[in-house]
DNA sequence: TCACGCTGTCAACAACGTTGACAAACCTGG
DNA sequence: CCAGGTTTGTCAACGTTGTTGACAGCGTGA
């Protein structure tokens, strides 16, 4: 081949992921990449067409939490739902790093290993292709976008986000009655309890909604 | 006051706004922004502490849009599929907005008219509540998450973003069909049509599932 | 009238992604 | 064993972004 070789894809990648869960993903830059790995910034363009490469590449590393093989005796609903609330696991570990992936599929290996592996549960529940497609697609919306929408306060320690929760109820239940009745009635049960029993509330009844629209 | 002042704050977000939605939000830089109002990119600092803070007025600026109220002869499920619609718009048009939004919501104004809509409508069309409360979480969390994934994407002007999606679905269909062969077969069909399209889907799904559990 | 304060202009800075020319290091064919 | 070609890191530079500080023009209150 050629000469040394101090950098690779998997080492930029690593340092890359290490920088962004570190200090934000807005602060992986080329630059910022470089120091990391104590070399000129623009050697990575040996190994990265551009850096929206390189965002996908360190995007796809944390997924690869999710596991997507088949398990024995797991009906397909079991299997679907595993996943998603597997896959917004893995994106609340990493909210940073989250961002990267959210706007677009990486169609990288892991995630790729992911989508397979929710059109072929729900091929299996009886869904043909056509039909299953719309399926994942819903289902991705609704994971992807509720882990996007909880990234930032799963962020925080569990007491302060209770404490933050607390605040917004106060905020609704101070609104005038008049003008707002239904939230001044509701303001004691809005947000309460964890996010991640919404999301998985939001995400049985989207199921159930599949299930009945199944074909 | 001082000189004619040529300039306004409500200027400023009505010229960002045509801006932005003319040539995408990509677009909506400082410079272009002078040109746009026919004078110097930096006077803009006169009326905005920087470019963070206009981002959020001409998203308030946008979610006035949603209509919130009642319509007559507008069944309730006509007006919570709406309201969530013209939400999920209101925050696509202004996609840099939306990181700061998603993650809490602002309990101002407009958010709070528009929250106030979705849960009188669910509690007119028999939802009691506490299961009001819960179906809300849902929608919002579908929608507001949905918004968020598309941001970036719809930022972009619709050609480029037809290209994008074209793209994704060569990457898809240039799989190895032995080990991705759910994707393999799905690959014509994945990303196909608009983001719109898939939500409003996903939403639909969803209401059938509410309406199901309604209590 | 005149000094103050508001507002737009201008030049400049730092940081961003990216490119093309260059040089060093390795592998391989002769 | 060495010459040629390829790979890989370095360097300087370009065009873009947001932002700041000095300057100048204008209107109003004292």
């Amino acid at each position: 081949m050629a000469r040394p070789a101090a950098l690779s894809r998997e080492r930029i990648v690593e340092a890359a992921a290490a920088l962004a869960s570190r200090d934000g993903a807005e602060q992986l830059t080329v630059r910022a990449l470089g120091d990391e790995l104590r070399c000129d910034p623009t050697a990575l363009y040996r190994h990265f067409r551009n850096v929206e490469e390189l965002h996908r590449a360190v995007g796809d590393h944390f997924l690869a939490d999710v596991s997507v093989h088949p398990r024995p005796r797991e009906g397909w609903r079991t299997a679907v739902r595993r996943l998603c609330v597997e896959l917004r696991r893995a994106q609340l570990r990493q909210p940073k790093l989250a961002a990267l992936v959210r706007s677009a599929p990486t169609r990288l290996g892991n995630e790729l290993a992911i989508t397979e592996a929710l059109l072929r549960e729900l091929q299996r529940g009886g869904f043909r292709t056509p039909s299953a497609v719309r399926a994942y697609h819903s289902l991705i919306e609704l994971t992807v976008g509720s882990a996007a929408i909880d990234a930032a306060l799963s962020a925080q320690p569990v007491v302060t986000r209770e404490a933050t929760y607390r605040s917004w109820r106060n905020d609704y239940a101070a609104l005038d009655p008049e003008r707002f009745p239904s939230i001044a009635a509701a303001s004691g049960i809005l947000y309460q309890g964890s996010a991640d029993q919404r999301f998985e509330e939001a995400l049985d009844v989207l199921l159930a909604g599949l299930v009945a629209r199944r074909k």
